[in-house]
Formats: structure tokens, C-alpha cells, sequence
DNA sequence: AACAGAGTCAACCGCAGAACT
DNA sequence: GAGTTCTGCGGTTGACTCTGT
């Protein structure tokens, strides 16, 4: 079916914005509120495109946002999101108030990305999880690169939607590891993944910070045990099991 | 002072699901 | 139901700044 860019993009600028840009932006923003992207531009007398503009004032406008640098407990919180959620930045963003996925993305990639990289260099593996696929340090270069692929996603909503396996897995020996028969699986509603994985916003930031690795994914175990229980049409063995859920997790079976 | 390389971060891009017609 | 548009996402780029020589 072919897609249309999202404006035209001739006669439009690019690049940074000037404080005029964006005085043009806020005061729109603020007179007649969010959306309506693609019209927006127009009305307010930009030569942006719409994606543009979302952006800008997402990132950059909006006056919740928090500027500065990311401290010791928030840097602390995106290392153990990151752990469960892998490179889900509005995710993450979400549970930091006042940060941007964008913020959020450059700041690992700069800084928490190399740190954890140069730490997996010299530190023996940790034991063994399904949580930590994202970041696990691994021995061989070629190990970590293989690791570090698994979590790469393409951009997806992974809010709308979560698809859940019908059957537990078998109880044997569970690898890391494990094949997600698709024939198997059900598609929760919409809304009810955005659920699944928010409820873990449910908690107070100095909650989850004051807790051990080993709790923390307790508490985002129980959030979710919590949600599915409480989810009609979801079917009971499916909320009773939540190492069902653990890929959900691990980069390497995203469906 | 001048240059090179590394680091940072705002902005862009393409994709995909949701919403609309 | 099919086609189209809107919106939001993660990955990537490139301009700018910082730091070392």
C-alpha cells in the first residue's frame, strides 16, 4: 500500500531549533493543546514537520521536563529497568519522571552502556537468570556480541499487546533459552499488556531502589502476578504461571 | 594556539500499530 | 475489510563540545 512521508518535506527546515521555533511551539502547545501533529505546524506557523514538533516538545518543551544530570538513584532504577525491560525507553521513561526515553537511550548508550561493556570485560560472569539476558556479562567478545543482539528490537508498541503461552512450559530442565510455540500462544487485549508491564510503576521509586536484585524482580514478578489475576479473560493457568511470563523478559523469544 | 579524537545529545529516520475513513 | 493517516517507538546520525597532545 505505499506510505506517504509524513509531510512534505520540501520548503521545511531541519536541523536545530531556534528560540523562535520553539516560542512558536510552547504558545501553540499551550493555547490549544498536544496532537494533531501533522496539522500542526501549519497552524502554528512553523516550516517543521509534525514529527518534528512532537519531538521537540517531548523532549525538549514540555515543562515537566527535568533537566540536569541523572542522578545516583535514577541512574540506579535505569540499570535495573534495563535489566528487565532491555532497551525499552519509554518504558523506562515512564517509572523516571521528568526524563525522556531519548534522555534516557543516549544517557545508556554514553554512559551506563560502556560502563556496563567495560565491567563485563573484567568481571567473571554472574549467575545465571532469565532476567539478565539484557546485560550479562559474558567471557567471549563474541559471546557479548551475540548477547547484545538478542535485545536489539525493531521499533515496536510493545504496550498494545503481549502474547501469553496457553500452556506452562514444560517443568523439565527449563533452559535459558526456550522456543515459544506461536501455535500456542493467546493475544491478551489491548490494554492489558500496557497493564502487565506498568503495574511495576505501581511502586514508589525508593521501593524499588531500596531493593535487593533478587527482590526487585520479585516485585516486578508480583506486579505482574498481581495484573493477571486481576484481568478477566485471561486464563488461569497463564496468570498462576508466571515463569510462563519470563520470556516476556528475554530478548531472544520476543514474538 | 591548533589540531585530532572522543564524548554528548538533539534531531532525524524508518517502521509498525492504532485510529480513522 | 481495505486503504490511508496519525502517532509513537527504537536505532542512528551528525553537529557541537570537551579533552588531550
Amino acid at each position: 500500500m505505499g506510505r506517504r512521508p509524513c509531510c512534505s518535506k520540501e520548503g521545511l527546515n531541519k536541523g536545530a531549533w531556534t528560540a523562535l521555533e520553539d516560542k512558536l511551539l510552547t504558545s501553540y502547545i499551550k493555547a490549544h493543546g498536544e496532537g494533531k501533529w501533522r496539522n500542526l505546524p501549519k497552524r502554528a506557523g512553523l516550516k517543521r514537520c509534525g514529527k518534528s514538533c512532537r519531538l521537540r516538545w517531548l523532549n525538549y518543551l514540555r515543562p515537566d521536563i527535568k533537566r540536569g544530570n541523572i542522578s545516583h538513584d535514577e541512574e540506579e532504577l535505569i540499570i535495573r529497568l534495563h535489566n528487565l525491560l532491555g532497551n525499552r525507553w519509554s518504558l523506562i521513561a515512564g517509572r523516571l519522571p521528568g526524563r525522556t526515553d531519548n534522555e534516557i537511550k543516549n544517557y545508556w548508550n554514553t554512559t551506563l552502556g560502556k560502563r556496563a561493556k567495560a565491567q563485563a570485560s573484567i568481571e567473571a560472569p554472574p549467575r545465571k537468570s532469565t532476567h539478565d539476558v539484557a546485560t550479562e556479562p559474558s567471557s567471549s567478545p563474541e559471546a557479548t556480541k551475540a548477547k547484545v543482539e538478542v535485545i536489539r528490537t525493531r521499533a515496536s508498541r510493545c504496550s498494545s499487546r503481549v502474547m501469553v503461552p496457553l500452556q506452562p512450559p514444560a517443568p523439565a530442565p527449563a533452559p535459558a533459552t526456550q522456543d515459544v510455540d506461536v501455535t500456542n500462544l493467546t493475544l491478551l487485549e489491548p490494554d492489558t499488556g500496557t497493564q502487565v508491564l506498568d503495574s511495576l510503576f505501581d511502586f514508589e521509586i525508593s521501593e524499588l531502589l531500596k531493593a535487593s536484585d533478587e527482590e526487585f524482580e520479585e516485585l516486578f514478578d508480583e506486579a505482574m502476578f498481581k495484573d493477571l489475576t486481576t484481568t478477566p479473560g485471561l486464563s488461569d493457568n497463564a496468570a498462576t504461571d508466571l515463569d510462563s511470563l519470563a520470556f516476556l523478559l528475554d530478548g531472544h523469544d520476543w514474538p
